[in-house]
DNA sequence: GCGAGATTTGGACACTCGTCAAGATTTTCT
DNA sequence: AGAAAATCTTGACGAGTGTCCAAATCTCGC
């Protein structure tokens, strides 16, 4: 009998966990959307709290500090951005077309979602000098990376040839890319944003060898 | 006799312009080594000032507000980083010399003024939040982009071929390359990076058409 | 419905921030 | 040398920060 009342109580205590947690994540979505539009340097727990419907109290009592907080809202992002080519991976029938569907998508979530990719920006950028960002920023960098090998391995694979650097050499510079059509976006550079849209075209062909 | 007055009083004028040019200089150059130190998120005007060696309050004498000495940091920062290949461009006289010499002094830079790089991020990103950094970060990075061009079209030429992407296509790509050798570099990551460096090479000879 | 525990509130705290101004100090000109 | 101007220091201010906590409120098993 003792274990039937010890699981029920697991089950309670399982419960109160859960809503813990949920609202763990509920706060640090939240945090998520005001960090993307303030940016690091400027987001402060009151502002957080303000934009969520509680008070900047309750912060503490779900988060040890603000660091755990941002943390947690970061993994919230990676959650979010690292699946976004696969569907057109795994549909595309021929080069053409993945390209055109990576091209079409990666201008599209440019504009879309420019805030929440310039957060990203600016805590890869803050683990530049904050050691405790690194480990989490690396983590992610790495997820990042393996998405963008997926289309130009496969593109290589559909145009029947072989990728022409490393997962590492054309991430970056493909993000090199997205980093700069991003501001010159944000900056009403609208001419500049379609002639790299227009190179990137160009730019995928560079990276698998010839056929 | 009047204009004699007026020019020797204009003398005096001017030489104390150029004293106070002088120091607002000085004063943003202590500005520039606090920022690459701490990042903009925490380099306030007393930490600045207490790596100089003035009090807090002669700042505001200087300078009207804390964009504005920050704004003057960052065109100190122009100076000092756009000529860094330009010498390499003119005396190199093979493609393989200048490959050679570019890749050294990419890395090397990379390693020694990894402070101030990271500081160019930072800012840089910090445009994509604040518009009143943009101007300067836009142009700032035109000549980024140039001092880059002048080192691949010049290879180019040398190889006997023509450059394959545009000038920003180019500069981007590159420039993410760097980004990430620095976040690895500041890392400890020392193995990554000498991939990266490896693959640099290779990389050069994607940015022009097969001689 | 009651009561214990979980949750939330809102204010207090110690601190740092940018800015400013009054006064002390130094430099410069006559 | 002495006066005038430029320069620098110091301390204060109000606002904003992260953190903590006592009290208020809410939840939910009994």
């Amino acid at each position: 009998m003792t274990e039937v009342v010890e699981s029920k109580q697991d089950r309670i205590a399982r419960r109160q966990i859960d809503k813990f947690e949920a609202r763990r994540t509920e706060l640090a979505v939240a945090t998520l959307h005001t960090l993307a539009e303030l940016g690091y340097a400027r987001t402060s727990l009151r502002e957080i709290a303000q934009k969520s419907e509680f008070s900047h109290g309750v912060l503490h009592y779900y988060f040890a500090d603000k660091r755990d907080l941002i943390t947690h809202a970061v993994r919230q992002y990676e959650a979010v951005c690292v699946t976004r080519y696969d569907e057109a991976v795994a549909s595309a029938t021929s080069a053409e077309e993945l390209k055109c569907e990576f091209v079409g998508m990666f201008f599209a979530t440019l504009k879309a979602d420019a805030p929440l990719h310039r957060l990203w920006y600016d805590l890869r950028n803050q683990s530049l000098f904050e050691e405790s960002f690194r480990e989490d920023v690396l983590e992610i960098d790495e997820h990042r990376q393996a998405m963008i090998w997926r289309v130009v391995s496969r593109y290589a694979e559909l145009a029947g040839g072989e990728p022409a650097t490393s997962p590492a050499a054309g991430y970056v510079m493909l993000d090199g890319i997205f980093q700069r059509a991003l501001l010159h976006s944000l900056s009403g550079m609208d001419s500049s944003v379609g002639e790299l849209e227009q190179e990137l075209d160009h730019v995928l062909d560079l990276l698998v060898t010839a056929s």
